[in-house]
DNA sequence: GTGGTCTTTTACCAAATGGTCAACTTAACG
DNA sequence: CGTTAAGTTGACCATTTGGTAAAAGACCAC
């Protein structure tokens, strides 16, 4: 046994932290661009400037990588949803969040990607994290909404459906760049989306009285 | 030559019609589902009944098949954004267009995800059809739109980006099912998607004068 | 039927790919 | 230092996969 520490996991050493986490990265890139079938181990280690029998040192095959970067990529992910405050002003609570998400789009377009290329093939690898993170989570946030709107401050809508319109909307602009890029060539595509998404849900949750 | 017809193009036997229909059909089972590079002609040809030298007598490589699964994807794809009528009622137009996207997404989520697959990995081998199908189509979509918030029939937004937002909105159904369905077991998604979805336009669209 | 074309299959190939292994090099530390 | 463990690599392997060649079989007009 060659554990240290006190759970059973051997504490990783300064080179062990480093090329795990330079392979991470490489990962992100070719995994987010090709898909994982497409996605290659050899791509994956010319990308991190390491050798392929060194890359398998360090996971014990392709699957591990891809879903260590999966199960990373959810905390990050939520992150925006965790944030919504039920004690918060209502309209202003769901834009910011909307925001939040736009912001993630622009920042980490690579992450939406793998996760959408992941959903899009029947979620195989990170079906467990869905059931077990994420429904709860918007569990939560379904009835945090539905509070708002029993209380009258934001207009009835269903919330899970909400959330998803604001899924798709704000990752539309990473995952279907390729075609956003197309269509609004010139113009600047994020700028609008801000503005737009701002109104969209302005006017969509604004109570009537 | 073994032409006939006028065109300089063989017309196709009846045996031809039904094998090439077949493998199209199978591919896009395959294709769909797990992207081109994880499509393999083996698949392919066990769900078609044929064997994969047949299927290579029928298409010159995986590339054609993919490449006429996504040409003739187009045509089915644009025809809702095609009868978008400029003398029509302009919040009907679009509330008449969303409901026929949100159809596509329920009868034809094989499409729309092997859609989603060729723009998520950069539209390699649809992006011609990008620029000469989809974006002629959506310039004239958008004026007819800007012209209806001119006349003061919508409230005014930025039809793109409108556009945009009815694409995502509808086909996340489609291509995030998994997801999807984890989060609304039991309850029925596509009728409530129906409802919030036409919420979300009329609220968004309705002029206030 | 028969000749000729269209269709299908068997056997095969070269390249790509995930993964292994034993040998080698480097770092850590007393 | 020197020894031990950690890290790295070149060579190799089995399988998968897109694709080919040629022969065998089915179809069809005459």
């Amino acid at each position: 046994m060659d554990e240290t520490g006190d759970n059973g996991v051997a504490k990783p050493s300064r080179i062990q932290k480093q090329n795990r986490g330079r392979i991470i990265e490489a990962a992100l890139d070719v995994f987010s661009q090709h898909g994982y079938r497409g996605a290659t181990l050899d791509q994956i280690a010319e990308r991190a400037g390491l050798s392929k029998p060194n890359i398998l040192y360090y996971f014990n095959g392709k699957e591990e990588i891809h879903v260590t970067l999966l199960s990373q990529l959810m905390d990050r992910w939520l992150a925006p949803l965790r944030r919504l405050d039920p004690e918060g002003e209502p309209l202003d609570e769901i834009l910011t969040y909307v925001r939040r998400k736009l912001e993630m789009s622009r920042k980490y377009p690579r992450e939406s990607r793998l996760f959408a290329n992941e959903i899009l093939q029947g979620a195989p690898r990170i079906a467990p994290h869905l059931e077990g993170e994420l429904k709860p989570l918007v569990d939560g946030a379904a009835s945090t909404i539905q509070g708002w709107i029993d209380a009258g401050c934001i207009a009835p809508t269903e919330p899970r459906h909400l959330i998803f319109s604001i899924w798709a909307t704000t990752q539309h602009y990473a995952d279907f760049e390729a075609q956003v890029g197309v269509l609004m060539d010139g113009r600047a595509a994020t700028d609008g989306a801000d503005a737009f998404l701002t109104t969209l849900y302005t006017r969509m949750l604004q109570p009537v009285s």
